[in-house]
DNA sequence: AATGAATGAGGGTTCATTCAT
DNA sequence: AATGAATGAACCCTCATTCAT
């Protein structure tokens, strides 16, 4: 494993643990294995490990939607493994998810989000498309602008399930009932 | 105006300005054009005024929906001002926004940024009871549960173009329409 | 004594102990009796203490010269005195001289080592100018160009003799009689 | 040019551009063209590059001198050649001297200054020994002793035009006609 | 209540030097 | 001899907080 690598490892494990403000580079270094003047010929400061940190949960996002989706599953249910997907992944890496959205709006790096989250848009925007022409989607529905819409829409559902509310089982049972029924509606679905 | 609102104030400006992280206590007292040390009669630390700014702007939000709300207007139209609200609001204080949310993030008391928005949740909710009890939304909404996606869509919506997208006016009233029509099926509305 | 002063008096100690390089702001604090972040609100750093020491030294040539100098005496007697106040305090001080020269040089504050110097230069002109209208000194003299020739002189002569020769008290009295036989003939002494 | 060259030159224009303190092994090399490591082969230090500049320093005075320097002149006119050398090395190498001195003055090594000096000094003892030798100049001046005080002058009269004052083309030339006129009475020129 | 000079612990960052290749 | 990535001790400076006035 490069030392890059490392760092950026060693970030989210210390950032999880004890939160970014109260984090030192002392301590990044220190779970990393590396010396403490190691760490800035890769990165300049301790907030710009950042962005690194991001394309990392987004590569997980990639491959964890990659690993539940079935491409002969009916459309409903392609649908329900994207919102699992993302749902899981809130779930396991909730902190990490909220120290990059603190962090990142903390710095000057928030530009670089929407590359980085590029490749997740760019496979949804495929997906409804696809749904689209074989008519299972209403076709007023403009794919790409609608693609934002409806990542925005399940994260902000499961930051709300995961961040916020006291988590409860049959509670996010039923909100994620709620959310299918809500894009089933706004997508028009028809099969 | 007292010493703690100008307190308030001040902070609201320098945050917004420098980040919470390179913002200065005295950064927020030269602006408040007090005392060092006076700071510390209203406010035990730098973090603290954060519950207050917050106050502040749920103040702001419900101001800002409720001026732009017009009781008469069809329901297609009330949602569109809703929007506008929010779209305002994320447009204008943003940064503040994510600054009490880095804030509390910091502190660990991320639920209480759920009690920030309970005020508009609640009107929200209102909202959407009244209209799907004279059958202008689809019966089958969970108003409650629905509150929360649709503020969450929104926001992230208006975050998209705000901040992510450079921003460019015709895109923006697109990327608004594609939201509304996005909301208009996912209610189900018939007026 | 105001903070400022001890901070001035403790580098002078410091600097003269341990050289300017190897001198920590945290030795100079220490020996001043205050605190470290203390030193930050008279000086931005620790070489900007160079000129207020500089002109600490200005003082003592001036308090040395006029202790010295007999309005009475001969004008080769004057002379002599002048020469003696300087020799003796590039004898005594020559560590703060030669550290104050280098700490210049090193920074952006060589301009005003001309200004801090103005009160020497300038009872010097009026030394020389009152010497030539009685007419003891030669008319083509121009007092002001030669003040700073001879200071320059003088200084260099006894830098010559205490800080870069191996001192030695006849060598040093026959180098002093040198100059003032060589002051002798450049300004034309009649008297 | 070998390395151990390449290194020295480079010290030099890096110690005058960013003084010897600021200055790092790191931009030494990197204007020398070789590797980090390539540094410690030849110099034991950032400040043990010194003498080996102190030494080029003495070359180009001495080549200067030289070079300037007319047997078949007049005294009158090769004294100003003398000068015209001094100034020139000033106005041209000021920073380099300054910082020779500075990081002998950090090493203590106070004294080796004059040995750096030692062969101006011979060649102008014994220019003016064969001058006095002549009857040019004052049977009463000790050539070895004056040699110092001289070159000195020279010097002080250089550093006041080319650092201290803003330089100014006549006010320079009029200087310089002030020192020549002070060193003619100075030395009892006689031709 | 208000002031603002003083505090000093703390952490970020630098950079001379080393050493495996 | 040459490299340059890695090291980690060293130190500056910041700035939240205190407290005498």
């Amino acid at each position: 494993m490069s030392k890059e690598e490392k760092i950026i490892l060693a970030a989210i494990d210390v950032f999880r643990d004890k939160g970014v403000e109260k984090t030192k580079v002392s301590d990044i270094v220190k779970s990393a294995g590396i010396a403490q003047g190691t760490f800035y010929l890769y990165f300049p400061s301790k907030l710009s490990v950042m962005p690194a940190i991001a394309a990392v949960m987004v590569e997980k996002i990639m491959l964890e939607v990659k690993n539940r989706f079935q491409d002969s599953a009916s459309l409903e249910y392609q649908i329900e493994q994207i919102v699992d997907a993302v749902f899981y992944l809130t779930k396991e890496y909730r902190d990490v998810f909220a120290l990059i959205y603190a962090g990142i709006a903390q710095t000057e790096h928030l530009k670089e989000w929407e590359t980085i989250y590029a490749p997740f848009y760019e496979w949804m925007n495929n997906f409804l498309k696809q749904a689209q022409n074989v008519g299972n989607i209403r076709d007023s529905l403009n794919t790409e602008r609608s693609t934002k819409l409806i990542i925005g829409l399940i994260e902000s559902a499961a930051e709300q399930i995961y961040l916020y509310d006291d988590f409860d089982e049959e509670n996010a049972a039923l909100q994620k009932q709620e959310l299918l029924d809500f894009l089933h509606h706004a997508l028009g679905l028809r099969k």
